[in-house]
DNA sequence: ATGAAAGCGCTAACAG
DNA sequence: CTGTTAGCGCTTTCAT
């Protein structure tokens, strides 16, 4: 960890040149047998590795991909990680974290980083592109980066993600083949892609029942069990109580479920619940969530795949991939009261 | 993202030597201010941004630190990531994730990651040493390496933890304040430093308080959902059931309320039930989860922190934390059932 | 099949 | 205050 060996010590070693050293060790077709199995001998010994920095120089690339999420607090990214770093690994590449926290100004930093060679590229999980970079990056394609589980409408980056818009519509229609009838919703943050998807799935749904959507049944939340808890309330103070609840997201929905069991109401008995996401513990939870389980690790790794194939040069990738949802059908969905 | 000026072409507009430009743009006091300005515009204007990885080479250093985990998909080491990223971010570093899943292998990459100049320092957080690095770690300080969370035997590499075995006497202090005597405990994989100290814990505050533990209520689990329900269900197949059960961490607990919501037991009334970690959702569970809380940010943060102070070279930095626990009593004990 | 030499882009003596 | 110069450790022509 101090001392290490560098390419002259084993060329020295091995009385051959550095040149020789270098293509030995990257196997390269051009070095006899025997010489090879010298220098392999004396990089042994030495405890040999590589010095990244000059490589990275020397090849003008760095071998990490940067991560960028909105929160890395969010649980939901937690497959999505090791989807993502099982493929950087398996291809020699590190993972670099990053974390946007929603401002705009520190997705830019992670841009910039590209720029400075700190990473070859870049997963974008934030749904945005910094001002600047919004010309730049506009129309143009083999850009390094690959957008997952959100679309950037003003560019046509490579992307992963999965169809917000069906998934929401068939568990509102779940829902709606219970026999609800008053179903209301709580989204994400409003003008967001993600959220906007989702919304329009519950209201397509709805539409296509001929089912009404009053006002008060369509609220923005943003993800959080707080938001869930709060709109819940605020839904059941009205005098048409809805008979279920689709929310945007899981948290929100183990929100709604605290607030109406706090409230007195008995989930599924008196109002049925349906989230998305399926992340950790929505099954364990009392009662099993009944929501949308989206492949978060394959999101990961596709992501990443893309991204190698992107590295690589390899136009042949799609541009974009979608994956499909799956209505996880649990405890907290059952037949309209009184029915 | 593709042309890139390097500091030569700012030097040619400035109408100066590259190393004047680099003194300026490192803000040397030896620059006059009106070159200063001068370069700083012709860098502005070529938007220009330095090559980190010549400035790397140049420097022996790579401003990444890897943060090294057991299971990225664990939704506890959430927190301490954003701690970690955010004094690491705040120092102008970036970090690597690393991810072992428990395999000596692939820590003892990580260990090389640090050889080749990939990361300037790590975080450890697998609580173990590959076999090679024993020795070469064991004795030795001021290697740029911090533990967290758990405790390396074999070394005295600085960390930061919380005493886990008086939290763990704590919360099972806590049972016993609430009249219970049959408590059982399902401990985390067993030859293991932090399951060890809480199941101490455990045994601790029941010997004090004159309590037996049968064999049968001394089980060793793996900190998962799955386990925590199975050794749940084989604690209630026996005659003398227990009233009380601690589990070595949250999720566990979360199991072992399925479990016993499934047989038929209603938590707390039945049964009371404390966990560990107070990871996300334990508050938001049912019934909201009482447990150990842990200041996992903090963690996250302090560990990054003596880790930039071992980087800057200083020596004053303490070489242990031990970081203060809170039990967060919740819902899900009660007193023993009829008294 | 091997070696000599150039150079990736930057910083830091050293010399003025 | 500024310029000249010498590398950091590696890969890769270009010779041989």
């Amino acid at each position: 960890m101090t001392d290490r060996a560098k390419i002259k010590d084993i060329a020295r070693r091995a009385g051959v040149s550095t040149a020789t050293v270098s293509r030995a060790l990257s196997d390269s077709s051009l070095v006899a047998e025997a010489t090879r199995e010298r220098i392999r001998d004396a990089a042994r010994t030495l405890d040999y590795r590589p010095n990244v920095a000059a490589r990275n120089l020397r090849m003008q690339r760095s071998m990490s991909v940067l991560l960028v999420v909105r929160d890395v607090c969010n649980p939901f990214y937690l497959d999505i990680f090791k989807g993502v770093e099982a493929a950087a690994r398996a291809a020699g590449y590190s993972v670099l974290m990053g974390n946007t926290e929603n401002d705009p100004d520190r997705a830019r930093e992670y841009f910039d980083m590209l720029r400075d060679g700190h990473a070859d590229g870049m997963i974008l999980m934030t749904g945005m592109l910094p001002q600047d970079y919004e010309q730049i990056l506009g129309g143009s394609k083999a850009r390094p980066i690959v957008v997952a589980l959100e679309l950037i409408e003003s560019s046509d980056l490579p992307n992963v993600h999965i169809d917000n818009r069906a998934a929401a519509y068939r568990a509102v229609k779940h829902l709606i083949d219970l026999g609800h009838q008053r179903i209301a919703h709580i989204s994400g943050p409003m003008p967001e892609f993600m959220s906007s998807r989702r919304r329009e799935g519950y209201l397509a749904a709805m539409a296509d029942a001929g089912l009404p959507v009053p006002a008060a049944y369509d609220l923005t939340g943003d993800y959080s069990l707080r938001t869930g808890r709060e709109l819940c309330r605020q839904l059941f103070s009205y005098r048409d109580r809805p008979t279920a609840l689709f929310l945007a997201n899981d948290e929100m929905a183990f929100g709604a479920i605290n607030e109406l069991r706090q409230l007195g109401f008995t989930v599924p008995d008196d109002v049925s619940v349906v989230g998305f996401d399926d992340i950790f513990l929505s099954e364990a939870f009392y009662p099993p969530l009944t929501t949308v389980s989206q492949p978060r690790e394959e999101i990961g790794r596709r992501a990443m795949e893309m991204l190698l194939a992107l590295l690589g040069g390899n136009d042949a990738a799609p541009s974009s991939v979608e994956l499909p949802t799956c209505l996880k059908v649990r405890a907290s969905t059952g037949p309209v009261p009184g029915r």
